[in-house]
DNA sequence: CGATTGTTTGAAGTTTCTCAAGGTGCGTGG
DNA sequence: CCACGCACCTTGAGAAACTTCAAACAATCG
């Protein structure tokens, strides 16, 4: 299955602004459209050589890094029209990925992203765009856990869910989660009980409903008021 | 004052291996090298325009986002042959960079990055090595205070900063800090004071001996067995 | 040399974790 | 289609790690 970018919701989060048409053209042919991967399973693993970067179509991905302790650690969550693939940039990848639920993902290869970026100057743009947000986002995280008590980063990690479905032109109010309970406290640095109990708080509170993995935002005024200290741009993963 | 990268002993790191003369040359015209900065003094702030990319010749830089609620974090911290300025690529910078002494850099200017990525192959692979090293490097900075406790946190960044002085050349065992307890601290997400008392514990422990910033490894096995979970490959900062 | 910044140490307090047990829903296989 | 098993989620109570507050000391820098 092939779906051309043109008719791609996402269109305008994946790719660069203003390109002609020939250039439209050389692009779409470099990109392998629609992959699909099943819940589960590893869009790439530690250890893969890079093989490109990957666009997000549809479902949810994590992305994970390992210790030698053998304990993980998911470093972020990708979300439609985010971009996958930079911690292996020209070499290896040092995290894998693996599909939340079932997606789909476009792939730009390794090889032709040189040959792209050379010949559009708007795509190495863009690229390199997407590498300052990854690095931005990789702060947001950092800031958030190095120095925000759990109630705080539980917070804004929910409004951070719900500006990234807003900007995709979905519900910024009510969305369900892909990540289990346990997903997120380990994203957050710490024990899945912790999650729990504040996420229960926030409910007792009435700013936010749950009803398992779907959440329903009750008062997002305030939601963003206690997730002071971040705003939209710099979003946990842009 | 101008010195040529060919007589620089950092051109190892710094440099992408196997450039012919010409591209050398091509390379050499468009750094500007011997930037001083003193003490204190920044790199550059929050919001500035992307002006391109930098090398730590000699000193050390502290990399530093700030909440909104005024408070800093420091992300990073720089030392020689490190390469700076990937958070505002194509952009606008979103941490400031502050030197942590008297400190010399070399700069790559923006426009010129993209002549030479374009003109010579191996600049481009090398820049794309640097970018995936800052991605592997923030993620384990995350893995680290997500899940370790603070006495792993300071052994791992003790035995880090080991390494790359190694890396460089220097020695591994005696060593000169450049920041402050309280920039350890803030780095490792915890209290200046847990700092101090976790140092003054390897000191008793016979592992590792203080004089002030002045750092002399004892124990370098132990070291390295209690930050286990790190490797030096995926160093903080690599 | 005086002020300011940085460092150390102690004691009390708080947050968060760990351990434990019970509950809920989902998917699989009978 | 139901029942069972498994993974996930919730809640409580006690324990541990770390922070905060406080005070004293050291070093650096104008």
């Amino acid at each position: 299955m092939s779906l051309s970018c043109d008719v791609c919701a996402l269109s305008d989060i994946c790719l660069p602004a203003g390109l002609n048409e020939a250039e439209f053209s050389l692009l779409e042919k470099n990109v392998v459209t629609g992959q699909k991967y099943t819940k589960g399973s590893q869009l790439y693993a530690v250890g893969e050589t890079f093989g490109g970067l990957y666009a997000v179509k549809s479902g949810s991905f994590k992305s994970v890094v390992s210790s030698k302790d053998g304990d993980a650690q998911i470093v972020s969550f990708h979300m439609p029209g985010e971009l996958i693939g930079f911690d292996g940039y020209d070499s290896t990848h040092t995290s894998s990925v693996i599909a939340l639920e079932n997606s789909m993902v476009c792939k730009v290869p390794g090889s032709h992203l040189d040959f792209l970026c050379s010949n559009i100057k708007s795509v190495s743009k863009h690229i390199h765009s997407m590498i300052a947000n990854d690095v931005r986002a990789h702060n947001s995280v950092l800031v958030l856990i190095a120095q925000r008590p759990a109630e705080e980063r539980v917070i804004c990690f929910l409004k951070n869910i719900s500006d990234r479905n807003k900007k995709r032109g979905f519900s910024a109010i009510d969305f369900t989660l892909s990540m289990t309970r346990g997903d997120i406290a380990n994203f957050l640095g710490m024990a899945p009980e912790t999650i729990s109990r504040l996420l229960s708080q926030l409910q007792d509170d009435q700013i936010v409903e749950f009803d398992r993995r779907n959440v329903h935002i009750m008062d997002l005024e305030e939601l963003a008021l206690r997730s002071c200290g971040q705003d939209e741009g710099s979003a946990i993963r842009a």
